[in-house]
Formats: structure tokens, C-alpha cells, sequence
RNA sequence: GGGCCCGUAGCUCAGCCGGUAGAGCAGCGGACUUUUAAUCCGUUGGUCGCAGGUUCGAUUCCUGCCGGGCUCACCA
């Protein structure tokens, strides 16, 4: 231990103590009977019976011959009193090598305090892990039933760096994790009963496609090749649907080599899921009916708050043509015009056209400067520039447009679908057009994949394709504004 | 990458218009056998992020660097 300070060194005498008096303070196992939960819960019937808990200490009160110490496991606190009349002597000395962020077990009767808190009156208490390093201690308090928190535990680079100290110290945090985990398990549960197969595909691709972002690269030392960390599976995906798997599904982590904000992470996830002869207009149905009722059952309600806002997941949601978007928020109808009445339009709009950006990206820029923030409550944006969208199929009526929507809510996208491009004549124009603009400089345009195209040669069923940002829905769902309060272990530099 | 802000005890923070630092909590010692931010008395603990500069003297002023936060731009 490099930074021993004085706090370090008197617990790890402490722990000298414990081994010259014969205790083991790291044992291997604890009978527990109850959580701190269950004890709450059921007192009625286990007042007076024997319980067993365990759990780190989290507050001390040492009143002399007697002391009261908060034990907290993963579902709460519960309060165990210590009496040196109970456990005699030699225990009690055991007791007070102990400190705040050792792990304790705890046996004796349930009772009720005069004060009215349920506690275990402890009979027996075994050390079950000596804490050598101090966590911070904040004192806490319960106020018109709500908890008051004297200076928590709040530096956001060590709770992130640190975050197993961040979780035993803050609970809410605990929280948003659990929330995380069940919103995964909703939306399984919700494809599996619909008969999709879960399935995984490579994370490690020779060629990375499926999105338009700049890869992480590494080697392959067996066969001397350079690999990439996938950017999305869409493509992988796809074979299979085209391999006869009519409804397939991925929870995957995806790797973008770009920059990082409150939005951004370089690993994310994202479920992408395929079904087979469907198209957008389906896919949106079902996008609704998943998110709304996900958030019904980890929250019990589709009206969320996120950030101040009231929003409401109930379906059917707002569909909204891009064109139409950016007609209702800027009064300019440019779905018509040309490639120079474009970047006039952008010119009046006051975005800079940059060197190489083509009319798709002018409409992206436009819809991203001055729609998307309003899209408060959930809107389904359609029908997308053919440029921006390698891997979507023409719109069936609109032309240079494809059948794709995003699903925005709170101003930020959550996702991305489209009617799968089955045509492979179709597709590889397509990957062509964006070899082109890679050749231009473009390092964010998608690589051709002459094995993607192969499958489908071999044909492809129409099939509707959705990516859901699981990170950002979770966000939304816990009502965090930053990403790095979703992941347990968001990038950071090294210390 | 630009702008703004932050880095002082284990944690949360004061302070210093230049004279090498304080509080609360935690810790340690003492009193206390139903407390709960327990209380009361006493007390330890800091290369003030790092490196340079200015100065008789820098935690304080200046510059650079490191780490972080917020924000704008770009990407999901």
C-alpha cells in the first residue's frame, strides 16, 4: 500500500489486534437468514425470533457498555444494538477494533428500540472483513420522510473513478444500476415473447460497417491482420436474417473512436434488432409499444420527468417527416430545392456549409440545429436524406428520401430504423457513393463489404431494422443527465 | 479543440489583496448500557495537484503542465 496515512495505519494495528486475538477477519462464509430488507418488512412476525445479517458498517454510536452500528447490505440498513451484557467482555473488545466500511455479521433477537427502530440485539457478531482503507463517512438523517445527507460523497472524479466507493456511499446510485439492469431484462423479456432469438456476432470485424464513425484498430497476432472493434452489427445481423433467421436481437457493445461528452462514451450499447418482412412503419409500432412499456414496468408509469421535463411515453407517438420538421421550425420548405438553393438555405439559416458536405448533411445540420432540441415529447422523425442512410431502402414514394425514422425524445435521439436495403445491385451503389466520399477525405464514411453484399446475392427477405440506444434510454428512464451516470465505469484518463 | 470554473486533512469545505493553514464530519483518548447527524471534554492529522517564475519570503501573484467539471463545436 503505497499512500498509507494515519488512518490506514491504525486500522491495518487494528487488524494486528484481531489476528493476535485469535480472530480470523477474513473468514469464508456467514450464514445469513434475512436481508436488511426482509427484517423490515416481515417484523410482525420475526419480533423476538432469531435473525442473522450481515453487512457493512456504515455508523457507529458507542454509548460506553452499549453501541448502536448501521449494517448495510444491498437492499438497506438495518440498525443492531451491542450490549457487553450480551456478548460478554472479550467480544466486546473485538468490537471496538471494529470500523466504519468493515463487513459484519450479526445473530440475536429482532426487537424494537425505544425509540421505535427496528434492531437486531446482538448475541453474536463475527468480523467477516477488516476494512483497512477509510470510506467516506456521511452522516445521514431522515426528515419528513425524506433522507437528509450531511456533505455526501459528491467529487464526480472519484465517483466515477472510485465507483465502488460511490456505491456503497450512495444508494441512489445503486439505484440507476438496478434500473439499468432491469430496463435490459424488459426489453428482453418483451423480444423474447414476440420470438426473437437472441443472438452475438463478432465485436472483433476485419471490416467494420453498420455506421458512420471512426473505429478503434487492433491486431490480430495469429493471422497478422488488423481487426477493428465493431462500430455497430448491423451487418453481421443482417447475414443472418439473410441466413434464414427471421427475428434476431443483440445487446452490444459498440466502439466509436470519436469524441466524448455527457453523450458520449467510446464503448456503448445498443440493441439492434432485425425482423423479417417488415418495414419501417411496422418497426415504429413496435419501437412505441417496447419503450412505453418498459418504462411501465421498471417505473410502474409512462409519464417520466426527465431533467425538469414532463414526458409522456404513452403510444402512439408524434411521426414526423424531416422535411416536415424542418418546415414547421424554420417556415422554409426545402424538401424541393436544389443542391445551390440548398446551401443558400443553409446560408439563411445561418449554418456554415463545410468543404465536402453534400445536400444530406446541409438537411442533417438544419434538423439538427433547429428541430431536434424541440422534440420534447417522443416523435418518430421519417423518411431521411438516401445520402445519410447507406443502409436503407428508397422510399417507396418519395424520391431521394429512404424509409427510416429516429426516435427522438427530450431533444436527443434514442435510436435509429429503417426498411432494410435488400437490393444488393442497390447496396452496392450505395457502399460506392460512400468509398467516394471516404476517397474525398470523409473518414467517417462506411467501408464496402463485399461479404455483406454476397448474402445478399443471395437474398435478403425485406426485412425492418432497429438500433436503441440503451445507454440514453437509460438515462432517460433514471432521469440522469450525463452517460457516465449510467455506466459503472465510464472512460476516464488514467490517475 | 474553444470558453468558463475547480484541485487545501480520509470526506465536505473555509481561508490566504504574499509572512509555510482552519472548520465540520471521520479518526484517536476519556465519560456515557435504548442511541440514531447521539451528546459532552480533550486531541492527532496537511510536501495547500505538479513544475518553474516574481519576491527577503509563495498555499496565496504569474506562466506552463497534469487531472476534473460545466459549456460550445463534431459524432449515437
Amino acid at each position: 500500500m503505497e499512500d498509507v496515512n494515519q488512518l490506514i495505519a491504525q486500522r491495518l494495528q487494528k487488524l494486528q489486534k484481531l489476528y493476535q486475538m485469535n480472530v480470523n477477519p477474513y473468514p469464508y462464509k456467514f450464514e445469513r437468514t434475512h436481508t436488511t430488507k426482509q427484517v423490515k418488512e416481515h417484523f410482525s412476525e420475526l419480533e423476538g425470533k432469531h435473525v442473522q445479517v450481515a453487512g457493512r458498517l456504515m455508523a457507529n454510536r458507542l454509548m460506553g457498555k452499549a453501541a448502536f452500528c448501521d449494517v448495510q447490505d444491498m437492499h438497506g440498513r438495518v440498525q443492531v444494538f451491542i450490549k457487553k451484557d450480551e456478548i460478554g467482555e472479550e467480544a466486546f473488545e473485538i468490537y471496538k477494533l471494529l470500523d466504519i466500511g468493515d463487513i459484519v455479521g450479526a445473530a440475536g433477537p429482532l426487537f424494537k428500540t425505544r425509540t421505535g427502530e427496528i434492531s437486531v440485539l446482538v448475541k453474536e457478531f463475527v468480523v467477516l472483513c477488516k476494512s483497512v482503507r477509510p470510506i467516506p463517512v456521511a452522516k445521514e438523517k431522515e426528515e419528513d420522510g425524506s433522507r437528509v445527507v450531511y456533505d455526501p460523497f459528491s467529487d464526480k472524479e472519484l465517483r466515477y473513478r472510485q465507483r465502488y466507493v460511490d456505491l456503497i456511499v450512495n444508494p441512489e446510485v445503486k439505484e440507476v444500476f438496478i434500473k439499468r439492469s432491469r430496463i435490459i431484462t424488459a426489453m428482453r423479456e418483451f423480444l423474447n415473447e414476440r420470438g426473437y432469438l437472441e443472438v452475438e456476432t463478432p465485436i472483433l470485424q476485419p471490416i467494420y460497417g453498420g455506421a458512420s464513425a471512426r473505429p478503434f484498430v487492433t491486431d490480430l497476432n495469429a493471422l497478422k491482420m488488423r481487426l477493428y472493434l465493431r462500430i455497430a452489427n448491423e451487418l453481421y445481423l443482417k447475414r443472418l436474417v439473410a441466413g434464414g433467421f427471421e427475428g434476431v436481437y443483440e445487446f452490444a457493445k459498440d466502439f466509436r473512436n470519436e469524441g466524448m461528452d455527457r453523450f458520449h462514451n467510446p464503448e456503448f450499447t445498443q440493441m439492434e434488432l432485425y425482423v423479417a418482412y417488415q418495414d419501417y412503419h411496422w418497426m415504429m409500432e413496435l419501437t412505441e409499444e417496447m419503450i412505453s412499456s418498459v418504462a411501465q414496468k421498471v417505473l410502474g408509469t409512462m409519464k417520466i420527468s426527465y431533467q425538469g421535463q414532463e414526458i409522456d411515453l404513452t403510444p402512439p407517438w408524434r411521426r414526423l417527416p424531416l422535411f416536415e420538421g424542418i418546415q414547421q421550425y424554420t417556415g422554409m420548405d426545402i424538401s424541393t430545392l436544389n443542391d445551390e438553393e440548398m446551401e443558400a438555405a443553409a446560408d439563411q439559416l445561418k449554418i456554415t456549409v463545410e468543404e465536402g458536405w453534400g445536400r444530406g448533411k446541409i438537411i442533417d445540420e438544419i434538423f439538427g440545429e433547429y428541430v431536434e432540441k424541440h422534440l420534447i415529447q417522443p416523435t418518430f422523425i421519417t423518411d431521411h436524406p438516401v445520402e445519410l442512410s447507406p443502409l436503407a431502402k428508397k422510399h417507396r414514394e418519395k424520391p431521394g428520401l429512404v424509409e427510416r425514422f429516429e426516435p427522438v425524445i427530450a431533444g436527443k435521439e434514442i435510436g435509429n430504423a429503417f426498411s432494410e436495403l435488400n437490393d444488393p445491385a442497390d447496396q452496392r451503389l450505395r457502399f460506392e457513393e460512400q468509398m467516394r466520399l471516404r476517397a474525398r477525405g470523409d473518414e467517417e464514411a462506411q467501408v464496402l463489404d463485399d461479404d455483406f453484399l454476397r448474402a445478399l446475392e443471395y437474398g435478403m427477405p425485406p426485412t425492418a431494422g432497429l438500433g436503441i440506444g440503451i445507454d440514453r434510454l437509460t438515462m432517460l428512464l433514471t432521469d440522469q443527465p450525463s452517460i457516465r451516470d449510467v455506466l459503472f465505469f465510464p472512460m476516464m484518463r488514467p490517475e
